[in-house]
Formats: C-alpha cells, structure tokens, sequence
DNA sequence: GGGTCAACCAAGCAAGCGCTAGTGTAAACG
DNA sequence: CGTTTACACTAGCGCTTGCTTGGTTGACCC
C-alpha cells in the first residue's frame, strides 16, 4: 500500500469519494460503492487510501484546506472597514457552497466518525478557519457594528451560515453575494 | 410483531434508543446494542418496532412533537407584542435542548437516513413546527424589529438556533433565557 | 382452569462488510 | 538489459449486520 501521498489521482478520488459520502452518508456508503464510482475493484483502493477512515479525513481536509485558502484570499483583496470585512468572509464562505459544496457538507455531518487523531488534526485546520471569523467579528463589535457576547455572536452567525448547506441552492435566483448583504444587514446595526 | 401503537414500554424503550443514536449515530448503532441498552434480547426488540427504520422514526417523532407543543404554550402564555413573541419562541426552542436533547439531535444529524414515507409525515410536523416561526419573524418584520426578506431571515434564524446542538451546553453558566434575549438582541432594531 | 396476549428468548440465516494476500502488467529508471 | 514502481486485479477470510423463526413465560380474564 502507499503512503499517504498528493498524487492527483488521489485528489480525483477523494473528490468522488465526496459525492458519494453525501449522497449516502459514511457508514452507508461501502468500499465497493466507492470503488465502482472510481471505476476500479475494491481492492484497489487501499492502494491509495490507508482505510476508508482515511478517505473521510482526506474529503474534509480538502475542503477545509480550501475554505481557509479562500477566506483568506478575500480579506487581502477587501476595503479595510469592519462592514466590508464582515461582508467579504460571509461572501467568501457562501461560494465555497458553489465549488466545494461535497467537502463541506461532509465535514458538518461526518465529522464525528472522524478517529481521534484525524479529529485533532483536522480539528487545528477548523479553528483556524473559525480564528478568522472571531478576528473580524471582533473588529465589528469594536466599531458598533453589532452588539452582543463575543461568544454568543460568534456561535450564532457561524450556525446561519454553516446552516445553508440544508436549503441553499446554489443554482437558484440569489447569489452568494446576495446572502451575505441580507445576512449582514440582519445582524448589524448603525454606527451610534 | 406488534402494530405501531403508543404503548408507556415503546416509549421508554425510544428514549433510550435516542440515546444511543446520538451517542454513536444511526448507522453504527446495531440492534444489538439497542437490546442491551434496553436490557433485552435483539429478537425481542422486533416486537415493539417493525424494524430499526422505525425506530429512528420513533426517536424524531417524539422530540418533534415536543417541541411543537412547547412553543405552542410559549406564543399562548406571553405578551402580545412582536419581541415578546420573537422572545418566547426562542426561548422555548432553547428550553426543549434541555429536555429532548437527545431527540433533536437525532432528527438534525439523522433525518436523512429516513425512509421516504417516514420523511413526508415527519416533514409535516416540522413544517408546522416552523410555520409557527415564520409567523412570529413575519410579525416582527412587520413591525419593523427586524429587517430584511422574510425567506432569508427565517433560515438564518433557524440556522443559528439548530445549531445551538453543537455547542450549547445546558448545563453551563448561560440560561436559555440568556441565549435567547442575546438572539433577539443581535437581530432586531429599534422601532423606527 | 383453559384461553389469550404482550413480552421476551435462543438460535441462526443470508447478505454484506472492511480489508488482506498474492499476482499481473506496463511504464520509468539505472 | 534487469529492476523497480505505480496501479490494478482476483479471490476470499473472518466477522457483523438486520431480521426471522419457533417457542416459553407469566399476568390477566371469563
């Protein structure tokens, strides 16, 4: 077997893996599901893969790797005011849902059949995602922007964003952009 | 094997069923560690439900219902004003954490993996479940407490409270009361 | 005191599970 | 050239799964 390795065959795999894991669920979708999507035999896919744990860990390393990426991509390239920074993270998270939408739902409903190492690990990649939210909430709350606990504000704007994966439907009439303005225009108030 | 009926020993036999499923999650729970929870044989269990599917059922059916009698009592025992409104809904959804924990767990992390006839009748509870929050934000749109389309508001709403499973801990320092009024807090505006 | 009935048990079946062992093959390497 | 490497295959082991079958128990009933 091989090690754990970034081949882009690998990549490729662990994409279909994706769509599998969300159409079925973890447990439900067996090794020879996953091998037919591939169009290989079952055994071959422990050529490429430790176990079927470490499938699950690659689907939402790949995708919290990009959302990361992303997020950070989109407060380098925005005006520095609080609101615009708010706006540009709650955009950037919606449009992970267009490209990445498999990886995240994945994460959010699997996460628990994670081992504890891949937890740990995967678990750092989360918060440093979730660090970046509580920087620029923090900058909200400093300006006025939004009032409230830090703690409470945080947990419940990461719970409306991270709950579209259940209804949003990226191909239908509002955007990302759309979301994010009506979801800032929600939670925040005028400058006093 | 037994009809569906509503018998005290079904009851109890699905407490601990959701117990379970959320300990472990739907799928890795097998019928064996049902019984032994249960203190029964895993032949005996088939006396109570049809088969596990039905249990699942079970499990949600009891929690929805729960919640919907709840918040019924919350909206018929407050004042009449929008945010005393928007309050006590948010109050009670909280409350029901402390006591169906199990139950809501279940039905958020597991509801896919009902069968489809199960789904539609479930799905009826918890449009009406969500019918009654629609009209209490509608009120509060109305009465301009809070801005924005009523669609959007209602799922970023509904977002941030489900999510409160993953992380609220009831018996920590915050009330539901505290997370409620600091909800409302967040997403209302003063009457223009 | 025979009949009824819910509740339970012991035993096991057929199917499916994750994963392994051993092999084949074609390209890449020295 | 022979050797290595990456990738795929066949075959199947050992185990667990949801569920069924046929039978036992004890409380209650007329």
């Amino acid at each position: 077997m091989n090690v754990m390795n970034d081949s882009p065959r690998r990549k490729e795999l662990t994409r279909q893996a994706a769509q599998l894991f969300v159409q079925e669920g973890f447990d439900r979708t067996t090794v020879r599901m996953l091998a037919q999507e591939m169009g290989i035999k079952s055994g071959s896919l422990f050529h490429h893969f430790r176990d079927k744990q470490e499938i699950l860990a690659a689907v939402i390393e790949e995708g919290t790797e990009n959302a990361l990426v992303i997020a950070r991509q989109a407060l380098d390239h925005c005006d520095s005011d609080p609101e615009a920074r708010l706006h540009a993270m709650a955009r950037a998270h919606l449009e992970t849902l267009l490209t990445d939408r498999n990886a995240h739902v994945v994460a959010l409903y699997e996460w628990r059949r994670l081992d504890p190492e891949a937890r740990d690990h995967l678990g750092h990649l989360r918060d440093a995602y979730e660090a970046l939210w509580e920087e620029v909430l923090d900058e909200a709350l400093a300006a006025g922007l939004i009032r409230g606990d830090r703690f409470l504000v945080s947990r419940f704007v990461m719970g409306a964003l991270n709950w579209t994966v259940r209804w949003y439907d990226p191909h239908g009439e509002r955007s990302p952009e759309d979301l994010a303005r009506e979801l800032i225009a929600m939670i925040t108030h005028p400058a006093p």
